[in-house]
DNA sequence: ATAAGTGCAAACCGTTTGCATATTG
DNA sequence: CAATATGCAAACGGTTTGCACTTAT
């Protein structure tokens, strides 16, 4: 659920409330990790009509008045979401590519070393973590073993 | 420098030596950090005729034969580089961009954790790091404090 | 000689753009 | 009524494909 006083800034700041704006954002909040192909095909259960670009600048707005935020899981689409929402990092398999959620926690040391080392601020959230799951591994310790 | 037997691993496995092949790999080995179309490009210093589809053909062969590898390192192209060099994270700023490198020991303790936690064995190396680098964060501070 | 590799052109996917039309404030 | 947002179609960048031709073995 989205609070709704975002309809208020969004006027503060010179924007318009349009039925493509709120469909956009009930969608990406609907649907979890989702494309902006998915999300056009969910407005569109509503409203017919709406094309891909328009799709694609709201999400470049929404963004913009940090209600929603995207991650790069892999190689195809990037996928949107509540920015309140999706507080944890993707390790995603090099072999069968499926993704599996972790804690942001579990990172913690390691962006305290980076900002250290570094004055760099990770967000471990935006792009995936990239490995082989260990179902995938033990498969190819066999294949080794055979 | 590549190891010359990769030629003869190369024939083993039923594939052919071609000019192509040889100048793909060997402007891998010069250029760092480049994309398919870097490659293009200085290979065409020496062969004018090579396609493009020669260039990414070859790189997925010379990526299985465990020649190269890629990376990603932002939205655009993925980068090759020879698979024994380019031991080394990247750190990637959100805003201005900029990639900075960093040792892998860096993440021994998080990777160990993921290891631990899920079976998970990580390549830190294949994307980015996404962040806010030093200045950047800097002058982020500055502008909110004004 | 024949299987493998190449160049070319066309198509692909995800995304962005220019522009004429429609809608919001 | 004016400025903003939309739909559409065209173009984009990066990549993949089918196919006729060439080349390595």
């Amino acid at each position: 659920m989205v609070s709704t006083d975002w309809q208020a800034d969004l006027r503060k700041r010179g924007y318009r409330l349009t039925p493509q704006r709120q469909l956009v954002l009930e969608a990406v909040d609907r649907l979890e990790h989702s494309t902006p192909d998915d999300i056009l095909a969910e407005v569109r259960r509503t409203a017919g009509g709406v094309n891909i670009s328009t799709v694609y600048r709201t999400l470049e707005l929404l963004e913009e008045l940090g209600l929603v935020s995207h991650a790069h899981l892999g190689h195809g689409a990037p996928t949107y979401h509540l920015a309140e929402r999706h507080q944890h990092m993707h390790l995603m398999c090099r072999d069968c590519e499926t993704v599996v959620e972790a804690e942001m926690e579990l990172a913690a040391p390691f962006t305290q070393r980076l900002r250290e080392e570094f004055g760099f601020e990770t967000d471990m959230k935006h792009f995936a973590i990239f490995g082989r799951c260990a179902r995938c591994t033990a498969t190819l310790k066999q294949e080794a073993g055979s």
